[in-house]
Order: structure tokens, then C-alpha cells, then sequence
DNA sequence: CTAAAATAATAGTATTACTATTATAAAAAA
DNA sequence: TTTTTTATAATAGTAATACTATTATTTTAG
């Protein structure tokens, strides 16, 4: 026997629900290693279809386009930090080790044993860093937000800035930090990869971790 | 008489430069009005030849396609920021004022007489804040790099974490503070009119001002 | 065992992102 | 001024993308 979790998502990301079948699941797992291997602009239901030996009008059947399917993933991808941070706190009281735990799980974003199958977290969180904000940069974010398509990380967010403002309850910034902590991590993680000049800190993932403790910690004394 | 001011970027960004032509100039210029309005995912080249009453194949003769002509727009943007920053910073000793100056001229990216009529400064920022990123969140980013692409951004990132370190010369992030107070700017102009529960200012340009003097007057503290 | 639902196979369309060719107009050199 | 070069416009064409529609086949549920 095992315990599973499901990740449950605003259904309007969705035309049908992909978690319940094999083939919505392959679509996931997929859609993942594909995007993390190609890029999103190069990746197509089409090449998709290929890949997991199905069609593209299947594919269209549980996203409405590949935009669609981006954003579940980034929903999904905040919902499983959120999920992380929420058992890596449980019975921790002090609202500083909770800071220093959601930092580590926004660079790691990864747990001992991972617990779904058809979503590689690793890669996704790569997906994160290197297309998650195009899930927003878009002319329809109004209309999408009203949807509540990025209620996840809002949610995020808003647990965050509560351990924020537990720590220091004059800070003025509580929701801005929280953001600022998250896009900080995935920018410089990109950066050290890939622009290093733009950044102090090396590929080690570790060094994300001190700096943003570090800024977290002087911002809030 | 006047002054004629020209920003010089790397030339493999370009086929043909667009600033020596009245052809190149308003393709420039149109291309900024319209990935303002439309964004850059529904702008072609195609539409924008009908706007200015040319040909596709006229503008392909300028540029490779519409990513290097968003990378030249933003590698312009770039070059202007660091422009305001000098001739704003002229005189100026202390390194905090200087700071101060260079949020200033982040978050506004204006000068009272702008200089140059073939480039709308106001909605160039716009699009660095709207697309600014899909410039380097591509799989062609080490391609891109490897060639002077994003030279002028690592070179106002430089500027800036100069003056960081005048002001705290054992601050271990410099460049990592310049690079974000940017990135934050944008983004959270960006939050503040269309995802708010993500920031605590409001849509007032002044609050990411204050917002920002303050994380750099903390941090360098 | 049958009916319903899900998937696969196939075909087709408008748009995008280009390339190529030739004609015409404008600018520079002779 | 005329010639030559260069820039631009006009036109046509292609492969790929982002879909939609229809029908056939397979799987699942009652």
C-alpha cells in the first residue's frame, strides 16, 4: 500500500482532467521532459504526439494549447512548493527556521522520495526557471488572472508573507519579499547557469540558498 | 541645431543597422508601438510591414526575425538606462545618492526632453517590463551570450554594483543587488497593474521607488 | 453484451516564419 | 548628367505551426 497525493488544479486550465487517465498522465510527464529538453517555443502538441505515440487532436482534447499546458504546469509546480513547504513545517514554531525552510524549498524544490510518478519535479522546476515567468508575460494575463489561474501562487505568496510578517511585523513589505524571494531564486539560478556575470554566486545551488537568507535576514532585522 | 544622440549596439544583432535608414527607423519605431499594444506573441513582421506600408522582405533585410529585433529593442533599452544613469549621475560623489539616482532612472526610465523620435522610451519600457525576460529565457541564450548579446545589460549591471561597493565595500552581493533591484522594478510595475495580491505597492510608480531605496538602503546597511 | 466514452487515424485550413526572384526607385559615383 | 550601385517594393512560394472536423476503432462501464 502506498499513500498518494494528488495535486488538484483550477479546472480551467484544463478541458479534461489529466491526472485521471494514462494518457493525460503521459501528456504530463512528456510535456515536461520535452519543454525541459527543447524550450517551450520549439515544443509542439504535434512533436508531443509523436513522442508518446498518440495524436494531436488527442492531445487538444486535455489542453485547450500549449500555453494552457504551461501554465498547469507552473500551477502545479506552485502547488508542490506549497505542499513541500507545508510538511517540511509542520511542528516548527519558530517563524525564522520556517523562513529559512521555505527558502530551501524554493532552490531545491525537491523532497526525499518524490511522489508522482509522471512528473519529473526536478525538471520542472528547470521549466520553472527558464519559462515560468512566460506563463504570466502574456496580453491575457487580466483575463486569465480573473480566472483564477494564478491563484497558486498567490497563495504562495500570501503563506509566505505571513511567515514574514510573523517574523517582523513592521515590515512593510511582506508580499513583495515573498515574490521578490522566489523570482530571486530561479533569476540567479539561471544567471550562474547562464549569465554568470549577472550574479555573484556559482552554480552551486547552495550558494542561492545563503544569499537569500542572507537578504531575508538583514531585510527583516 | 541639435544634439543628436545614437545608441550603438553590438552589430550581430542586426543585419543591416536600423537607425541609419528612414525604413529602419520606423521599423523601430512601430515595432516598439506595437508589441506594446499587441504583445510579442501576436506581433509579426508581416503586420508590421502593412503598418508602415513596407514589405515582410524589406523588414527581414534589417532583421533575422522578430527575437533579435525584441533582443535589439531591449539591448537598446539597456544602453538608455545606463545613458540616464551617466549624464544623471554627473557630479555626483556620494555613492548613495548615486543608488538613489539609478533606482530612480530603473523605475521611470525617463528624461524631461527625450532625445530620440523613433524610439517612445515610455513604451519601450513597457515591453522590457511585459517581455523584457523572453530575451534571454531561450534555449539560444549561451549561443546568444557567447556573441556580445547581452553585453549591455551585464555592463549596467557592472555600473551599478560598482557603486554598491562604494557603499559597502564588504557587501558580498553587488552584482547580484544591481541585477535584482532591476528585475524587481519591472516586475513588480508588472504585479502592481496586473497580479497585486503579488506585491504590496500599488500601481504609483513612486511606492517601487520607496520600495527599492529602502531593500538597497537595508541590505547595504 | 451493449452502449457510451475515450482515443486514434486522417484530412484539412489559416497563419506564421521565413526564402527567392524580379522590378522599380533613390542615392552615390563617374 | 548619366551611370552604377544600393535600397526598397512587389510578388510568389514553402515548410511548419496551431489549430478544427470527421470518422473509425478501442476501451470501459452498466
Amino acid at each position: 500500500m502506498s499513500i498518494e497525493i494528488k495535486i488538484s488544479l483550477n479546472n480551467g486550465l484544463y478541458l479534461k482532467e489529466p491526472q485521471d487517465s494514462k494518457l493525460g498522465r503521459n501528456i504530463i510527464k512528456h510535456s515536461i521532459l520535452m519543454i525541459d529538453k527543447f524550450g517551450f517555443e520549439s515544443f509542439t502538441f504535434k512533436k508531443l504526439a509523436e513522442e508518446i505515440k498518440s495524436t494531436e487532436a488527442s492531445i487538444y482534447r486535455y489542453f485547450e494549447n500549449k500555453h494552457l499546458l504551461l501554465l498547469f504546469l507552473v500551477n502545479w509546480y506552485w502547488e508542490w512548493v506549497s505542499y513541500l513547504i507545508g510538511i517540511n513545517t509542520i511542528n516548527v514554531e519558530d517563524p525564522k527556521k520556517k523562513l529559512k525552510i521555505i527558502i530551501h524549498s524554493f532552490v531545491y524544490a525537491s523532497k526525499e522520495n518524490p511522489g508522482i510518478d509522471y512528473v519529473n519535479e526536478s525538471k520542472l522546476h528547470g521549466i520553472v526557471i527558464s519559462e515560468g515567468n512566460k506563463a504570466y508575460h502574456t496580453k491575457e494575463v487580466d483575463n486569465e488572472n480573473s480566472k483564477g489561474f494564478f491563484k497558486s501562487y498567490k497563495d504562495l505568496a500570501e503563506s509566505v508573507s505571513i511567515v514574514i510578517s510573523e517574523i517582523n511585523p513592521t515590515f512593510k513589505y511582506p508580499f513583495s519579499l515573498a515574490t521578490n524571494l522566489f523570482e530571486m531564486s530561479n533569476n540567479h539560478i539561471f544567471f550562474a547557469k547562464h549569465l554568470p556575470r549577472l550574479t555573484d554566486i556559482s552554480i552551486r545551488k547552495n550558494e542561492v540558498e545563503s544569499m537569500l537568507n542572507f537578504f531575508a535576514n538583514k531585510l527583516l532585522s
